[in-house]
DNA sequence: CGCATTAGCGCTACACCAGGT
DNA sequence: CACCTGGTGTAGCGCTAATGC
């Protein structure tokens, strides 16, 4: 936090030298250029808004904040931006921000509730209006994270989580269950009968949802989950945990069912490594439908989220007293990943049974 | 900025609190707790630091700020942070900056050159020490943005250009020139001898170079550039640029390159609805090669550029006195989408001309 | 040398006041 | 004269850095 002496103001006008330019006093000129409800003579608006023009003048946030106590700022946690979904969830998020005059700050947790905890903090130190949880949210709370949660709703802010529901924090509703089980019905309803599940390490509240809803519906459609094999939460997770199912054996026309279209793309690497065919030979559906699954040849059959609405909404719900939370819309995309199962193969298959 | 009295500090210590509860001077609380060279007894240390643990203290930034007159804030301006492109370099961008302790505050132009100059001037406001110029650059400079610039530089902080060198700008070098030469080069070595370029509108520093770049390097391999088709410099820019381009007819065997891997990726999508083969029948190649590109089958030939670690040299630029400019190396990956050119297509080829 | 004291960063919010009904 | 309307004056937000002891 060393300043050299340039450093310090040179050449950026502050309210006074507004004020003083215009003619006007500090308190009118602050009402002019930032906010407040009360009413100020049209005359002096212009002189105010000319001088401000004239000097380049631009708010000092901090000032702002140090004054009024809170700060016209988002937080957004992620777990890693370069990530596709939250790519997509922190446009969304920019978005609504733009639209209401708020600045975003990010940060990346690298999915550590370590690092989550201690971000939170310095998070908080900004005094945002509110912080949206967007990196994985465990089943039971990280105590640390917790007491952060706490510390910020007793400065003012929201925090927002998204996908599970939460006791004490708005949420925006991600039904992961749901359109893990309408998948899980619509593949058993193609014919499938024997599924992989290439799942994350138990505690994730969204994974955990996922899995539960797929094989709700799998095995209300008919089939059945034949082995789970859990890796981490990442492309490079989907690859170790494939390279694991295929060391265990996968017999044509087996559907693997991956937590997320992450872990599928990293899954389908590994199975093209290995001479496999995607499709046919081994089907495979993902979660989320980022936009890469669609560049795949075959396209990846996978649930569709809203995640730039998510993302917009989750600002909303930050910012927005009346806000409610409304179900967003997921979307079963079947898609070549996942073709028809072959008769043939289903009958041979019964036969060798 | 309305506040509510609750959203008023409550419960939330400051360095008053700490200092008071550890029985030393706001000064020493202040040297103990954020930063400064000078030196506290260990004692001393002991206490204040025991005391801000106990009452959760954060340090409130924002006051940091106005009493420093800078802030550990880093600005990061991309076009869209749904693009892979930045998202990545975002990725680089959030690690550098929570090395060194800073703070990211990250806004999106959507290619606005006008929204560009606005945001910065709001994001000035934070007193940022360092700016992130990712989105676009022009080059004949929007006069606003450059306002804009000579502001932050005004206020002690630094502007940082990703790509292209610039004049009293720091810049991260990407030699888009050099690496497109390569490409063109490259694959013309393989025996490309037409190829259709899917370009962006002209004026982007970027784009141009990449277009010279590989004009240069495919001439001088004896190729030739049939057609340039300009559309946006986006995902859905390359679908139409594509779409364009089939419309005008493009023999098998013939070359096309998308001066990014979004705009091929568009491209590729274009070319598939329409019934055509990526690869022997059109053969793409693209610039980047984001993650999405290898999973394209066949896979995408593309000209890889390390982004994350691109934003993170930016950072390290824009923090650090010392840092001086060092080239990132760039690799054109040769993949499937380019295969060697069918002989037999070749011969027929001359036979007809 | 090692601590405490304190001015002041830019701004907001409140208290206040002048003039017209 | 009390009341509104629309301006001014200024305390103080939490912190840093220069100065004092």
């Amino acid at each position: 936090m060393q300043v050299s002496p340039q450093q310090r103001r040179y050449g950026t006008a502050t309210l006074v030298d507004v004020a003083q330019e215009a003619g006007v006093s500090l308190a009118t000129a602050s009402r002019v250029l930032n906010g407040s409800t009360r009413k100020v003579a049209e005359s002096y608006r212009e002189r105010v808004r000319a001088a401000a023009d004239k000097l380049g003048y631009t708010v000092n946030v901090s000032a702002q904040a140090v004054a009024s106590g809170a700060s016209a700022l988002i937080a957004l946690l992620v777990a890693d931006i370069a990530d596709p979904y939250f790519a997509q969830v922190a446009s969304g998020v920019a978005r609504a921000a733009d639209e209401a005059g708020f600045l975003v700050t990010i940060a990346t947790t690298g999915r550590d509730p370590q690092r989550e905890a201690a971000l939170l903090r310095v998070l908080r130190g900004q005094l945002p209006r509110g912080v949206i949880l967007a990196a994985s949210r465990m089943a039971v709370p990280f105590e640390p994270v917790q007491l952060e949660v706490d510390a910020i709703h007793g400065m003012g802010g929201r925090v927002i989580a998204l996908g599970p529901g939460a006791a004490e924090l708005r949420s925006v509703l991600i039904d992961n269950w749901g359109g893990a089980r309408q998948l899980g019905l619509a593949l058993a309803g193609r014919g499938y009968r024997r599924a992989v599940v290439l799942a994350a390490p138990r505690g994730l509240i969204t994974t955990d949802q996922r899995q539960a809803g797929f094989t709700d519906g799998f095995t209300a459609g008919g089939g059945r989950i034949e082995r789970v094999h859990r890796a981490a939460f990442t492309r490079e997770g989907g690859a170790e945990a494939m390279r694991e199912a295929l060391a265990a054996g996968i017999e044509p026309g087996t559907l693997v069912f991956a937590l997320s279209d992450a872990v599928a793309l990293g899954a389908v690497h590994e199975l093209r490594e290995e001479g496999r065919q995607l499709g046919a030979d081994i089907a495979m559906a993902g979660f989320d439908d980022i936009p890469a699954s669609g560049d795949l040849t075959p396209a990846l059959t996978s649930v569709h989220i809203p995640l730039e609405e998510v993302g917009y909404q989750a600002v909303r719900a930050a910012i927005d007293p009346e806000w409610t939370p409304s179900p967003l819309a997921l979307e079963v995309n079947l898609r070549d990943s996942t073709p028809p199962p072959d008769r043939v193969t289903v009958d041979l298959d019964a036969v060798r049974a």
